[in-house]
RNA sequence: GGAGAGAUGGCAGAGUGGUCGAAUGCACCGGUCUUGAAAACCGGCAAGGAUGCAAGUCCUUCCAGGGUUCGAAUCCCUGUCUCUCCGCCA
């Protein structure tokens, strides 16, 4: 959502950044309905105020009933009709607007597609290995891990289960996330709902314009969660924050639901895009002037992670054809797969900036000034599990086709430190 | 699934037709007192919008949408959600 003001007073900012992103710009058709839409409404609130002040004279004696009953009435019928109007202007504007994506961040470099990416930083070595590295999916039916079948049989494609060691990995996995974002980097543990209302979907974003990338329930026209994103995001939907709480920052798993409309073709089989799957995720509702320093601390926090299991990755700054609707400026952190033998994304860090606090009308006062202002929104994968377990497997599979377990992770699958067929005493 | 109750400011909770944007308490902010803090006391404290250089003035909002009325937090209708009890259930 955009501040009406902002555009009216720098439409070029609002324009250019559309242009970034290869739409039309549209702060004039903008401007010009807010105006007509301020025209209706000033005359409104005008006879309103005539309206209001003859009620208030019928306590007086002097006045006639009669000619205050038929005025009232009068002014009734205009109201009406103005009303009408204004209400039409504005929802004329509020389609345009919540349609609109965020403005983008200065720093976005200019492209079209994702090719126009720019990689800021690599770390890690990616190893070399002496035999033929094999996918996850080779790799997980030689031991057993995951069964396609059966999960085609009772949920179609796109769907996966996990099983034996595979499925105590990913358990592992969640905890070692959660443990890392909540007692190292001060982000509040939470276990939050993965249905929601559409006006939760507003909020961040996703509705109206992402209608067919969710599912959508019949019990209370609840949708499934895309991302935990967006119930944390909402916590403190049209309500006041106290400053002196800020930064408030939240961690939490939960599956993910998507509906992968636009992707037939792509990544088909495997644990890499699939309509349900687990994921830990970072918000932070930070004070404007300081959301830079807190997407830096949320990047650090998924780098920690990706550092202590000794998987290469690389982060990568989206360019203004690839970077989210909500997103003003956004970091991808990609992880190496030998089985594809490229990078892939497994975190995407963004500062939505005040779009999604002026959508969910979620504000900071300070009560000391007694100003009111919209924060900032910035969310994180921490990570994607099923993309993180491909690397896994893969990065630490032996030719003979077992898998170590990155130590780190021994205490958190009861000491397993390796996946094989041997049979285990 | 059956029966009942309810939705008011950050929270709790009064208010059943005009004097209500709304008592009171808590929280919060400022001050007095104190070496400092606490307590006590005094004062302040809803949001959104329009208009104006500003001071200010005006409009809207007591779950949502309709209706009655000169006038609605208050009366009527519809919807949504929440709670309690019973049943079922992880």
């Amino acid at each position: 959502m955009h501040d009406i003001k902002f555009i009216k007073k720098h439409p070029s900012v609002l324009d250019d950044s559309l242009k970034k992103r290869n739409l039309a710009p549209s702060s004039s058709s903008i401007v010009r309905i807010h105006n007509e839409y301020l025209e209706h409404l000033n005359l409104k609130q005008k006879l309103l105020e005539e309206k209001n002040a003859l009620s208030k004279s019928f306590v007086n004696k002097e006045t006639k009933i009669e000619d205050v009953k038929a005025a009232v009435h009068k002014l009734k019928i205009k109201i009406d009709k103005l009303s009408d109007l204004a209400e039409l202007k504005l929802k004329e504007l509020n389609e345009l607007i919540l349609f609109l994506p965020n403005i983008l961040s200065k720093k976005v470099p200019n492209g079209k597609s994702e090719k126009d990416n720019r990689i800021l930083k690599a770390y890690g070595k990616i190893r070399n290995f002496n035999f033929k590295p094999k996918n996850h999916l080779e790799l997980a039916e030689n031991l057993d891990l995951l069964d396609y079948k059966k999960a085609i049989k009772i949920s179609g494609s796109r769907f996966s289960i996990l099983k034996n060691d595979l499925a105590k990995l990913h358990r592992g996995l969640v905890n070692f996330l959660i443990d890392n974002n909540s007692l190292e980097f001060g982000y509040e543990e939470c276990i939050v709902p993965e249905l929601v209302k559409s006006e939760t979907l507003e909020g961040t974003g996703q509705l109206p314009k992402f209608k067919e990338d969710l599912f959508k329930t019949n019990f209370n026209d609840l949708y499934l969660i895309p991302t935990s994103e967006v119930p944390l995001t909402n916590f403190h939907r049209e309500s006041i924050i106290n400053k002196k709480d800020m930064p408030l920052k939240y961690t939490a798993y939960t599956n993910c639901f998507r509906a992968e409309a636009g992707a037939s073709g792509l990544d088909t089989k495997g644990l890499m895009r699939e309509h349900q799957f687990g994921k830990v995720e970072l918000v932070t509702i930070s004070e404007p002037e300081k959301s830079d320093l807190e997407l830096d601390n949320m990047v650090r926090c998924v780098e920690n992670i990706l550092k202590k299991l000794f998987i290469p990755y690389r982060i990568v700054e989206l360019c203004s054809g690839d970077i989210g609707f909500s997103s003003s400026y956004t970091l991808d952190v990609e992880i190496w797969m030998p089985g594809q033998n490229k990078f892939r994304e497994v975190s995407s860090c963004s500062n939505c900036t005040d779009f999604q606090s002026r959508r969910m009308k979620m504000r900071i006062k300070n009560f000391e000034s007694g100003e009111i202002y919209y924060p900032h929104t910035l969310n994180g994968s921490s990570l994607a599990i099923g993309r993180l377990l491909i690397s896994i497997l893969e990065n630490y599979q032996n030719k003979d086709g077992s898998i170590e377990i990155p130590s780190i992770l021994k205490e958190y699958t009861n000491g397993l430190s390796v996946i094989s067929n041997d049979k285990k005493i």
